[in-house]
DNA sequence: CTAGGTGCCTGATTGC
DNA sequence: TGCAATCAGGCACCTA
């Protein structure tokens, strides 16, 4: 599924591929990926508009036409935006296309459906109700901590939630939490300061690798980039979707639950259930430590 | 605020 | 072999 990482490669690829480039027309061939506001009304008001840049806000990719308003698109499931030439026929699963003026065209292809296209003159709209980006400036170790200590609910639905962090899905979810050595069932203002700080490390770091690795392509998500070829960081992967195998850390064999109704994968021994009593010994290994 | 449920979708998997 | 039921999953939306 794309996520953060994902929309990120995509968003600089699509930056380089079509900014400056001019929209001819606009087909759409599934009406309700057009959630705002019609496919009709895109059809009619885009023709004529240029790309001016493309870029991501959470798992919004964000393309900002010459009129100053902008096109946003969610991928959700299983969406995928294309860049080819207008020649290539037609994939099986292409809901909207944007018929490009130099000859190529922009195809969102969408297997499930579930994807989302946005056009608006106010991004609030949109995108208004966000979090912070995990990889901003704004998001200070201290802002995440404060930010923590008021809620009670397990960590893991907390960081999937869009409205408190922006971008991160089950996969880096899981990983983060791995990597920082908390149990997803964990209350998040039960964390303590060193936990706080590695999960906030561990964020940071599983999705700058995941950048750096172009994203993830599982055998069946169909994730790929716009050009499409496929992000590489599915094989650097610690636990998602490694249930039975052996934790990289300590050898104990990676579980699968479900928490908030998705599946969550974390291995036993190094994610511990309970938070650590105050004067117990401290912890002992060294989580996140070298990240290799 | 938190927790749980449903609907949106289709391809893959499982069951018989 | 074939067909039906089940499931995954991001997010909006609803109820308690």
């Amino acid at each position: 599924m794309p996520e953060l990482p994902e929309v990120e490669t995509l968003a600089r690829d699509l930056d380089r591929l079509v900014a400056g480039v001019e929209i001819a027309a606009v087909e759409t061939c599934w009406s309700r990926s057009v959630a705002i506001p019609t496919a009709e009304e895109l059809a009619e008001r885009l023709p004529g508009c240029s790309i001016t840049g493309v870029r991501r806000r959470g798992k919004f990719l964000i393309l900002s036409l010459s009129d100053s308003s902008d096109l946003l698109v969610h991928l959700r499931m299983s969406g995928q935006l294309r860049v080819e030439p207008a020649s290539c026929s037609p994939d099986g699963h292409a809901r909207v296309i944007f018929q490009l003026a130099d000859g190529r065209q922009l195809v969102f292809s969408d297997t499930r459906k579930f994807g989302r296209i946005y056009w608006t003159r106010d991004l609030r709209e949109v995108v208004g109700d966000l979090g912070p980006e995990p990889l901003g400036d704004g998001l200070t170790v201290e802002a995440f901590s404060a930010a923590l200590a008021c809620r009670r609910g397990a960590i893991k639905p907390l960081l999937l939630n869009q409205r408190f962090l922006a971008g991160l899905g089950n996969i880096y979810t899981d990983e983060a939490l791995f990597l920082a050595g908390v149990h997803p069932l964990r209350r998040a203002n039960s964390l303590t300061a060193e936990e706080t700080e590695r999960l906030y490390r561990a964020i940071r770091t599983v999705l700058g690798q995941a950048i750096a690795s172009r994203g993830t392509t599982l055998d069946d998500e169909r994730y790929l980039d716009a050009e499409g070829w496929p992000g590489s960081y599915g094989e650097r992967l610690r636990v998602y979707r490694r249930a039975g195998e052996p934790c990289p850390r300590c050898g104990e064999a990676i579980e699968r639950i479900v928490v908030g109704g998705r599946g969550t994968h974390l291995c036993p021994r190094c994610q511990d259930a309970t938070p650590p009593s105050k004067h117990a010994a401290p912890a002992s290994g060294s989580h996140q430590g070298t990240t290799a």
